[in-house]
DNA sequence: GATGAATGAGGTTTCATTCAT
DNA sequence: CATGAATGAAACCTCATTCAT
């Protein structure tokens, strides 16, 4: 059997290993031995499910990403306030960030080496963008926000919210001030 | 003479030539030889001047963050209203991040193996974060902002927003829409 | 039941399979893996039929080679003029170098490690040359060949017939050529 | 420098340092590191002038054979009989053949992957065969050779006596009978 | 100072072989 | 008997670093 799907068991375990790896060793640090001991495999068995490094790497990518995405719409989809809602992605959106240690941006540069994969990344962007750009689109039908706004652009906006705070401030009180600054930024008037 | 303080000019050149090659071949990729090559040196000069590639990866991140902060402060120092220097740092800010293609992260992530190196960009994120904290203060003062804002966190929150938007939407509605939110956001009462 | 006398119907289907691909290849482009898949049956199973890859390219060499001489032996056997069994040696040998493409010197080599190894390889070209010979003798006796020749040296020169013609003439002539110009070579004065 | 031509004295000494370990260890055996070992340098040097082991063989088929045909084609240009340039052709032919040691074809096999380097080795067999026939043309044309052969032909049978004799018969004597086979075979008559 | 040929540690990948099912 | 997932030794190849010129 060439590849694919043995036991998505195992892939998922190489997957969870790599990413393990990647947050204590860095990128240049990464070595598929290291990803085959974290996973308590032989090092020749990470070839069996994936190609070469490079394709681990895409494959945790889409992996972690398809994951984030799609807590992302679940979130989205629930029946509370705008606001509410808001604050949830955002902490979701850092515990994403969190996990990635800041490598997000390197990892997918490296897999998107080619004109395929390039447009294969910038898919994995666009839904993240319609991801917000449709939750601001339905916070303005549902009269929570201004009506002059441009989804697109804020859901632009809300996407760049990217990076963790560096410095350890309180998460919490971060968060709170975040929405509320928010909440005057783009709520409708009460 | 001390290996630091060699011809400046050429120090620069490689540095440069580092980044080049940086934004097109990722972290990864990025060769020794390739640095010397765009740089148009030989590849052993290019030892003359940092004793390994660590420390060329440690002076690039510390050169640009040197340059990107000492450009933020130039701005906050201006004498003109608190948005419009807002304006001005978030175009900077993202001037700084398209340099590293996403690269940032993951190259100080590198550079800082070890305790001490550790300390070293946590002092890089604190002088950011200050710069931002005490802009936020100044606005205050100024009656230009709330005042019942915390400058920590908000400097907090404005020094994560850091990622471009990864999709080419316009740049200028795009720093408009934010500078408006904020502006509303955080605003005083007018 | 011992390793050699299983179903020598599913040994031989191996063998046959490693000839091919073989022949598809190359030496280098040998594994096992594909000769499995070729013969239709499992990785593993190849190693109940043969220890490990080295016995099995001994045992294709000796396998071909026996079937090689054997063919070879029956025709020296034929009651015709010695012409015509040359004729039909040649075309006989030229199957086998075609068979081979070239490799039944790497092959053999490969497999003729060691002293005991190269004892037997030394066998097996001795039976080709004795069999030779031994038809030069025959040709000689029944007053077909001339009558000055030393039947080991000229047994040594048909067995270096050896290599097909790279290019591709036509076979039908070719053998002709050659068979004429032994004739005139070797053929007693009518 | 990429590759090329830094000193061709090394990469000619790698290329003897090839075949040797190729003659010791087989083409299985024939290991990089060994190769630099034999040449007494590193093993990355051999990657500065050659930029893999596939080209490495591929140099080496060529070099070796370039050379083996131009020492064919002085000596069918010297102006001596033509069955003492055949002989001559043979000794050359005989020290070719066991310089491989029964490797050639498998190597240039192995090398000649992908339609363009098919036609590479088809070149060279062209190559020999034309030194060949036009040898044989030659012979006709001074009225040495019978009038009724067909150069392309012979040349091709030539081309074919191409195995040393496995077995170890006395050189002198067997280049002695069969350069008198052929003189009886296609020789002019007296 | 400047260079780039040379090096070999170290990482990637392959594949013969085993063994639990 | 038959299988093929798993393994790790061993081979390939890269590239940071050195050093003689």
């Amino acid at each position: 059997m060439a590849l694919a799907t043995r036991s998505n068991e195992k892939r998922r375990a190489i997957l969870e290993a790599t990413i393990r790896v990647l947050q204590e060793q860095g990128l240049r640090g990464l070595k598929i031995e290291d990803v085959a001991r974290a996973a308590e495999i032989g090092k020749g068995t990470v070839y069996l499910y994936f190609r070469d490094k490079q394709e681990l790497l895409k494959a945790l990518v889409e992996h972690r990403a398809t994951e984030f995405y799609a807590d992302a719409e679940a979130i989205v989809r629930q029946d509370r306030s705008f606001f509410e809602r808001l604050r949830d992605l955002l902490e979701r959106r850092l515990a994403f960030i969190d996990e990635w240690r800041g490598l997000w941006g390197a990892v997918a540069a490296e897999v998107a080496q080619g004109e395929a994969k390039k447009a294969w990344l910038t898919g994995l962007h666009e839904r993240y963008h319609r991801i917000l750009s449709d939750f601001v689109a339905d916070g303005m039908e549902r009269g929570e926000l201004r009506q002059d706004l441009e989804p697109e652009l804020v859901g632009a906006a809300l996407s760049a919210l990217g990076c963790a705070p560096q410095l350890p401030v309180d998460r919490g009180a971060y968060l709170d001030q975040l929405v509320e600054i928010w909440k005057k930024g783009v709520g409708a008037k009460p």
